[in-house]
DNA sequence: GTATTATCTAAGTCT
DNA sequence: TAGATAATAC
C-alpha cells in the first residue's frame, strides 16, 4: 500500500520529512494525528527500527489508538514497540529503570494530587502555620510551578525574587514547606506528578552515560499537542533529540488550554530558536466541520492578539448555521439540551453517539443529566470524579500501595485503622512524631515496636498484627498474579467482609459494586498476555498499580462500546469530534471563567477554550446560556458570557429572542432585557434600542455594577410580602448584612424557608 | 477510641 | 449543596 496517496500534498511533505527538526502547524481538524500516525508507519515502512522511535502523545487513549492504526497501516504488529504514551507514562517507566541512580527503590509511588495536598496539610498544622495563608491547594500549585521551571526546593529557597515574592504575599515560609514537602516524599518513596518530569531532567542531566544511552536508542522523536507542554517536558525533548535531531512536533497555537498548569506557548513560537534549521509545515485544510462551522471558530479565534497566522478552510459543505438558545434556569438548560437530541435523532436518524455535550466545568453536568434521564437518553459523563477517586476504591488501592512500597505514608496512615482496629488517632500522632524525630518513615517505626513501645502495649499489639499482615502480603507479590493478590488482600484484611456487611445501606450496595467492579478490572488485566515479558509470565498487582497511577479520564475504556451522548469538560474533548456539539452555560463568570478575568492573558486561554469547543463539532453547533444557575446550593442570576457577542452573526441562527417574548414577560427587567438586545438582533420595530453610541462590553459593564434591581432590595424589610422568579411567593423573616452581602431569609409557600443573597435574588415586593 | 452532630467553606480546567 | 473538619457525647 503506498502510504502517502492517502494524504494532501501538504501532508505529503510533512510525513516524509524524516530527518531533522520539523514543526506541523495544525489547525483543528486538519489531519493533525494522521499526519502523525502516517509518519511513523512511514518511517517503519521504510526500515526505521520501531524500537527507535519515541511518541509522545497527550492522552495513553490517543497512544493505544495510534499505535492500532499504525498496525493496521504497516500490517505488522511490530508498530507495538514504538514508545508511545505521555509524557508522564513513559518517563515514569524510564525512571524505574534508572531509579536507583536517582535513589530511588523502582516500586516507588506516585502520588495523585489528593496525596501531595494531604502531606502540605500536615506540614502547614506541623509548622503551625496558619491554614487560611497556607492554603493546600496553593502551596501546592506554588511548588509545582516552580518544578515545572527546574527550581528545585533548594534553589527556591536560595532565589531572592522567589523568596520575595513570598514575604511580600505574607507567604514567607512557602519554600521551606517546598524543602519539607520533598523531604517528605523522598521518606515515603514517592513522587508526584511533576517530579516525574523534573526527576527525568535531573536523570538526564547528572548522568550523561543515560543520557547517552537513551540517545542511542531513540533515534526518532515525536510530540503531539506540543503547544501544551511545559519548560520540564521541551527540556527532556531537547536533552534526548539533542544527538541527532530528528524531532516532530505536532501542534496549534489556538489550541493552547493548559497554561493553567505551566504550558509554555513559547515552546511552540521559539522553536525555530533552539533549531534553525527547522522545517515548518501549516495544514490549514480542515476536513472535519462545515463551513458554517469553521467560518464562526475563525471569527472567534481572530479576536486573540497572540496568535501564529494561518487560514482555515475547509471544502466540506455549507451546513447549517450555529444554533444559540437561552433558558431561564440550568435544568431547562438540560431539558432543552435533551430534547434537541431527541428531536434530531428522530429527524435525522442519528445515534446517540454522534452527540457530545460539552462544558466549562464538571459540575455543570447535574442538570444536563436530569435533562437527559427524563428524555431516556443513554449518556455517558467523562471525568468528574472518576472510579479511581471514590472514597472506597482508594481504601482498596491504599492497600495495594502499601503491600508494593510501605514506605508510602499516605496509603499507611489511610488503612492502618480501616477496617476499624482499634489504633486511633492518638497513638498514630505519637508514632508519626516519633519517625519524625528518627528521620525514619513511619512503616519502618512500625517494624521496629517490638523493641521500643512507645504506646500502650495493646495497641502495640495491634500495630504488630497489622504490619505481619502487610508483610505476608508482601510476600505475594510477584507468586500470585494481579487478581489473586488483590483478592487474598480484600478478603483477610476485613475490607471485603466489612464492605459486604455494610450492603444494608443503599450507600452500602453501590460501594459492594464497586469493589466487584475493581476486582474484575483487575481480573481482566490478570488475563491479558503479557507480551512484554514473554509467555509463562504473570501480570502483577504492581504493574496493575503502575497502569492506573497515571489513569486519566479520557484513558477509561468504553466498557461496552455501546451507544450512548458523551458528557465532558471541553478540556476533556481536545482531540475529539462529533457530528453534533452542544456548548452549554455560556455565561459570563462560568465561560469565561470568574478566575480568568485578572488578565488578557487569561482571558484568550478561555477564548481558545471556546475555539477547541466549536471546533469539535462536525455538522451542527449548539450554543445555550442560562439565566439563573444552582451554585453551591443558591440560585445565581447570570448574564450571557462575552464570547456570544462576540459572534459573527452571519453565522448564527439566533432562538433566544423567541423565548424572551413567551417565557417570562412579566417579571423581568428592563436591564435583563437590554442585555439580550446584543447586536446581531434584528431591533422590532416597536422596541426601544439601546443608543448605538454605547458600545454593547460597556452596556454590560454599567449593568452588572447598578442594573440588577438593587434598587428594590434595599427597601425589602422584615415581614413584607415578596416574589421570586424560581419559588414564587413567600415571606420575609430575617435580614442581615449590609450592600453586596445583604441576606433575606424568606419562607415561600411553595418551597418552603430559603436563605437569600439579595444581590441575586431580584425579589419583586408585593406587599409592604 | 468511636459514633454522632454541628459548623464551616468552597469558588476551574488535569497529569 | 456537599464534603471536610471540629466538637460533643457515649
Amino acid at each position: 500500500m503506498n502510504l502517502l496517496e492517502q494524504l494532501n500534498e501538504e501532508q505529503q511533505f510533512a510525513v516524509k520529512q524524516t530527518e531533522g527538526p520539523s514543526m506541523i502547524i495544525a489547525g483543528a481538524g486538519s489531519g493533525k494525528t494522521r499526519v502523525l500516525t502516517y509518519k511513523i508507519a512511514y518511517l517503519i515502512h521504510r526500515g526505521v527500527d520501531p524500537f527507535s522511535i519515541m511518541a509522545l502523545t497527550f492522552t495513553n487513549k490517543a497512544a493505544r489508538e495510534m499505535q492500532n492504526r499504525i498496525q493496521q497501516l504497516v500490517e505488522s504488529t511490530e508498530a507495538r514497540n514504538v514508545w508511545m504514551g505521555t509524557f508522564h507514562s513513559i518517563f515514569a517507566r524510564i525512571l524505574r529503570i534508572e531509579s536507583e541512580k536517582i535513589g530511588f527503590p523502582n516500586n516507588f509511588t506516585i502520588y495523585d494530587t489528593d496525596d501531595s495536598k494531604s502531606i502540605i496539610k500536615k506540614i502547614v498544622k506541623e509548622q503551625q502555620l496558619d491554614d487560611k495563608v497556607y492554603k493546600a491547594s496553593n502551596v501546592l500549585g506554588r511548588i509545582s510551578s516552580a518544578k515545572n521551571n527546574l527550581i528545585s526546593a533548594a534553589e527556591y529557597n536560595n532565589n531572592p525574587e522567589l523568596t520575595q515574592a513570598d514575604k511580600d504575599s505574607g507567604r514567607g515560609k512557602m519554600g521551606m514547606i517546598y524543602t519539607l514537602y520533598q523531604e517528605r516524599l523522598r521518606k515515603a518513596a514517592s513522587m508526584d506528578f511533576d517530579d516525574l518530569l523534573f526527576n527525568t531532567n535531573v536523570l538526564l542531566r547528572d548522568f550523561p552515560d543515560v543520557l547517552i544511552k537513551y540517545q542511542r536508542r531513540f533515534k526518532y522523536f515525536l510530540v503531539d499537542e506540543y503547544q501544551d507542554t511545559n519548560h520540564s517536558q521541551y527540556l527532556i525533548v531537547k536533552r534526548l533529540a539533542a544527538q541527532n535531531e530528528n524531532l516532530t512536533v505536532v501542534g496549534d497555537d489556538a489550541q493552547s488550554i493548559y497554561a493553567f498548569r505551566g504550558a509554555n506557548i513559547q515552546n511552540i513560537l521559539n522553536l525555530n530558536k533552539d533549531y534553525p534549521q527547522l522545517n515548518t509545515y501549516k495544514l490549514e485544510q480542515n476536513y472535519r466541520s462545515t463551513k458554517n462551522i469553521v467560518g464562526i471558530a475563525n471569527a472567534i479565534i481572530s479576536q486573540n492578539k497572540k496568535q501564529i497566522h494561518k487560514t482555515i478552510w475547509t471544502e466540506n459543505s455549507t451546513g447549517e448555521k450555529i444554533t444559540l438558545h437561552s433558558t431561564l434556569s440550568d435544568n431547562e438548560e438540560g431539558s432543552l439540551v435533551a430534547r434537541t437530541i431527541f428531536d434530531i435523532k428522530n429527524n435525522e436518524q442519528a445515534k446517540d453517539s454522534e452527540f457530545a455535550i460539552l462544558y466549562r466545568t464538571n459540575a455543570q453536568s447535574r442538570s444536563i443529566e436530569e435533562g437527559l434521564r427524563k428524555m431516556n437518553i443513554p449518556y455517558r459523563i467523562f471525568g468528574g470524579l472518576s472510579f479511581y477517586s471514590r472514597k472506597e476504591i482508594k481504601d482498596i488501592l491504599a492497600y495495594f500501595r502499601l503491600v508494593i512500597n510501605p514506605h508510602d505514608e499516605e496509603a499507611l496512615l489511610r488503612v492502618i485503622n480501616y477496617p476499624k482496629r482499634g489504633i486511633g488517632q492518638t497513638s498514630i500522632e505519637k508514632l508519626r512524631i516519633e519517625a519524625n524525630r528518627l528521620n525514619i518513615s513511619l512503616w519502618a517505626l512500625l517494624e521496629r515496636l517490638e523493641s521500643n513501645p512507645i504506646i500502650a502495649r495493646s495497641a502495640a499489639l495491634t500495630i504488630l498484627e497489622f504490619v505481619n499482615m502487610i508483610r505476608a502480603f508482601r510476600l505475594d507479590l510477584n507468586i500470585k498474579n494481579a487478581y489473586e493478590l488483590a483478592e487474598h488482600i480484600t478478603k483477610h484484611s476485613g475490607i471485603y467482609s466489612t464492605m459486604y456487611h455494610a450492603k444494608d445501606e443503599d450507600e452500602g450496595v453501590m460501594r459492594f459494586e464497586n469493589m466487584e467492579e475493581l476486582l474484575s478490572a483487575i481480573k481482566e488485566f490478570s488475563e491479558l498476555e503479557n507480551d512484554e515479558v514473554g509467555a509463562g509470565n504473570i501480570r502483577t498487582l504492581s504493574e496493575f498499580m503502575q497502569d492506573i497511577a497515571l489513569h486519566t479520564d479520557a484513558d477509561e475504556k468504553s466498557k461496552i462500546d455501546g451507544e450512548y451522548v458523551t458528557l465532558m469538560t471541553i478540556h476533556a474533548s481536545k482531540g475529539l469530534e462529533f457530528p453534533y456539539v452542544f456548548i452549554v452555560g455560556l455565561e459570563e463568570n462560568l465561560f469565561p471563567s470568574l478566575l480568568s478575568l485578572n488578565s488578557r492573558a487569561e482571558i484568550e486561554e478561555e477564548r481558545r477554550l471556546f475555539y477547541v469547543a466549536i471546533t469539535r463539532g462536525e455538522k451542527r453547533v449548539f450554543l445555550s446560556y442560562s439565566e439563573s444557575r444552582f451554585k453551591w446550593g443558591n440560585l445565581q442570576y447570570s448574564e450571557p458570557s462575552r464570547f456570544i457577542e462576540e459572534l459573527d452573526p452571519q453565522y448564527i441562527d439566533d432562538q433566544t429572542s423567541d423565548r424572551i417574548l413567551t417565557a417570562k414577560p412579566t417579571i423581568k427587567t428592563s436591564a435583563e432585557a437590554k442585555s439580550k438586545a446584543s447586536f446581531y438582533e434584528k431591533p422590532k420595530s416597536n422596541e426601544v434600542k439601546a443608543p448605538e453610541a454605547v458600545p454593547s462590553n460597556l452596556r454590560r459593564m454599567s449593568q452588572s455594577h447598578n442594573g440588577t434591581s438593587t434598587d428594590q432590595s434595599e427597601s425589602i424589610q422584615v415581614g413584607m410580602e415578596v416574589f421570586h422568579d424560581r419559588f414564587g411567593r413567600g415571606k420575609v423573616l430575617t435580614l442581615e448584612g449590609i450592600g453586596a452581602d445583604r441576606k433575606a431569609t424568606v419562607f415561600f409557600n411553595n418551597s418552603g424557608t430559603k436563605n437569600l443573597l439579595l444581590k441575586f435574588a431580584k425579589l419583586k415586593i408585593l406587599k409592604q
